[in-house]
DNA sequence: CAGGTGTTGTGCGATCATCGCGCAAACACT
DNA sequence: AGTGTTTGCGCGATGATCGCACAACACCTG
């Protein structure tokens, strides 16, 4: 007999050091690249002490590298998204049509999934601009970008379930990247059900300033909506209309050429 | 007062649980990728029940998917892969200057670091053939390769100093993976010789059939080898003489650019 | 330069998370 | 239906992990 006012933090079997190993190992992000065991167990959640442990665990696996004091990734950690490349349908599938498409337009082209507050880049084909420069420059597969401010992110969300839909808007914190991101949960509903009724998603500028997406939802012959393709564009090379008109038929196009093979 | 005859498995306070889940994960690799309890526990060296709880808290983080029975990579795992690209420097130096070569030459160059008995792909620049074909087809970012049969393998296995060398060459297992792989101590080590006298390492059939590679060491200011640039092609376009006359020039062109970012 | 202030490394005993055994149920294959 | 094999998971014992607390160190500051 449990006790019926406390809801249990884990009501599984789950092993706890491997849980916060992860978070620790999962507080190396963008933004802090090295840390400290203090720094570490702030972002983890765990005693200074707990963190040092865990830190030196990694570090001893080949996971992270440490001068002493301080820890950073190490290149090992790479070996999972080989494993996952290797494993996963979805990138196999997807890739040589982003291929396709980048080479015919020019364009850089994503197809991202849903991971809780964020989409994660599957697979990707990337255009240089010329001089070398590559828009939306952090951007590799991988990357997490949050889901409220991108294209991808929104057309994942539109196709949610009302229910899951309504209780990640309470849930979540929409915050502000740039000047023109949504940050209301009742504007960002709103912008959903026009999501859901086009079929597509236009973000301008709303993760990062000068660029903007489109993005398409990628469905399997179920219709289960499953990965999202987009494309990238600067805002000075073209508005927000014309990413529309020329751009959507494209992605549209690869989505039904990809639908009987997801 | 520690036993003197038993070396002690683990001098520090090290957390089992997160090395042992770590090794479950590790044990999803390009062979196999879809494991249940049992296999996982017998790739990862635990109890059919500790996997279990291993693999259940993995899940639960997000890091597998599940159907109840077997567990594959969920594609949260290439979230490390993205912090590590968006942290290191190396991979971001290195990029441009492989596209560039990619672009002149019309060949795949990679960029690698050795974890291990294996290398990783830290950068790469992939070239379709004609068709849409991949060459080299399974080998993505973040991709492990046996050191042994391959060219950036050698070259900086050559670099080690030869103590280390020496240690390595007794304790590893030089699996044949082709009918061409160099699986005898002794000659890798008379191979490694030569690799280090010429600074470069070409490597034909011996990870894959039907195509060879040639790498040269990637080295600091101070001299230091960090990683190995490789390009490969295929063994029908090109013989291993006609390889390194037409591209060594441009790979150490390229390493001699790179040498002061590094 | 001594004293103060903040930070870091780590030993220690208590505690509770993790261990693998072992059973029962499910499954597979006659 | 019967036999052999595999799987899910509860349980009590055990030892790995916890965070406290202290010492050592770095760095100001008057």
């Amino acid at each position: 007999m449990t006790e019926p006012s406390v809801p249990p933090i884990a009501h599984a079997d789950t092993i706890a050091g491997l849980a916060k190993g992860l978070a620790v190992l999962e507080s190396f992000d963008t933004e802090r690249q090295r840390l400290n065991a203090t720094m570490a167990a702030q972002r983890a959640g765990l005693t200074r002490a707990a963190a040092r442990r865990h830190l030196l665990t990694l570090a001893h696996l080949g996971y992270l590298e440490t001068d002493g004091a301080y820890y950073w990734l190490a290149p090992k950690v790479l070996g999972f998204s080989g494993a996952y490349m290797a494993s996963a349908r979805l990138p196999r599938v997807v890739q040589p049509e982003l291929h396709s498409l980048a080479a015919r337009t020019g364009l850089s082209f994503s197809c991202a999934v849903r991971d809780g507050d964020f989409v994660v880049i599957v697979a990707r084909s990337a255009v240089r601009e010329r001089g070398d420069r590559l828009l939306a420059h952090g951007v590799h597969l991988g990357s997490r970008l949050p889901v409220h401010a991108t294209s991808t992110g929104r057309v994942l969300l539109a196709a949610l379930p009302d229910a899951e839909r309504a209780a990640w808007l309470a849930r979540v914190e929409l915050r502000r990247l740039t000047a023109h991101t949504v940050s209301d949960a009742a504007a960002l509903a709103a912008t959903l059900d026009q999501v859901r009724q086009q079929d597509y998603c236009c973000a301008a500028q709303e993760h990062e300033l000068g660029i903007q997406a489109l993005a398409v939802p990628l469905r399997d012959a179920r219709g289960r909506v499953l990965a999202a393709l987009n494309v990238v564009t600067a805002t000075n090379r073209m508005d927000p209309r014309q990413l529309v008109a020329q751009l959507l038929a494209p992605l549209q196009e690869a989505a039904r050429v990809l639908r009987p093979l997801l």
